[in-house]
DNA sequence: GCGACAG
DNA sequence: ATCTTGTCGC
């Protein structure tokens, strides 16, 4: 029974991370009921990468968080933090996995972006609560999921221009976008995470793409994740 | 029971 | 994700 669903100070929710797979799954169910995906109408200049790599004969877990300025993609600020690896990968429980080392590089940043985007899915999961979405509640930020990978639901043949686009859907619920970002590449899987609509998703990280598959902010951390395991 | 399955 | 080199295609 996992009943420790807790507010701190300024009303952000809190809870332990070390629970069993059971747990962590019967907690998703509870979280993902204040999972808002209303727009703040609140203006994005700052935008956040987030990745995490890992080395397994370590064990142990690199997180990696970029700070761009969402008009020119300029890196403004760069924090990284590593741990120790304490929950397995299992599909749908990745951000238990995660989170945790994700927060510690978080709690070393100077200056808080207006916008997480993660590397994996938002509310296109099977409970609706996928690492962007955790995040983003645990935070209390808008942030969006961009995935490389499709976790569940469907979608019909996607065009194979760049710019194509479809909805992830999960029987008649839309839980995502799936987009064509270069031509004749796979699709990447846009979903909303926290506090952002799925148009909205789906208008930013367009505006986050260059000439590669994946934004921006997303391949610089991803970049950064895998440098700060030599480095430590 | 079988197939699917983010990173 | 990670373990790994060169190689095929636009």
């Amino acid at each position: 029974m996992v009943k420790e669903i807790n507010f701190n100070s300024e009303m952000h929710i809190q809870h332990r991370w070390d629970l069993t797979p059971k747990e962590a799954t019967q907690l998703q169910n509870k979280l993902a009921s204040h999972i808002s995906l209303e727009d703040t109408g609140q203006r994005f200049t700052t935008v956040a990468g987030i990745d995490v790599s890992y080395t397994l004969s370590e064990n142990k877990a690199h997180a990696a968080i970029v700070v761009c300025a969402m008009d020119t993609l300029d890196i403004i600020e760069e924090q990284t933090a590593a741990m120790p690896i304490t929950f397995p990968y299992i599909p749908g429980l990745l951000s238990f996995r995660e989170v945790p080392v994700i927060l510690k590089a978080c709690n070393k940043l100077s200056i808080f972006p207006h916008l997480l985007v993660c590397d994996g899915q938002g509310i296109a999961h099977p409970r609706r609560l996928g690492l962007a979405c955790h995040l983003g509640l645990y935070l209390d930020k808008p942030a969006i999921g961009v995935a490389k990978k499709r976790l569940t639901g469907a979608h019909r043949q996607l065009g194979i221009h760049k710019g194509n686009w479809t909805y992830l859907k999960a029987g008649d619920e839309k839980i995502g976008i799936v987009f064509r970002s270069r031509k004749k590449v796979k699709p990447i899987y846009i979903s909303p995470g926290h506090k952002i609509s799925m148009n909205r998703a789906l208008s930013l990280i367009r505006r986050m793409h260059t000439v590669y598959r994946l934004p921006q902010p997303i391949r610089y951390a991803h970049r950064l994740a895998n440098e700060s395991k030599g480095i430590i």
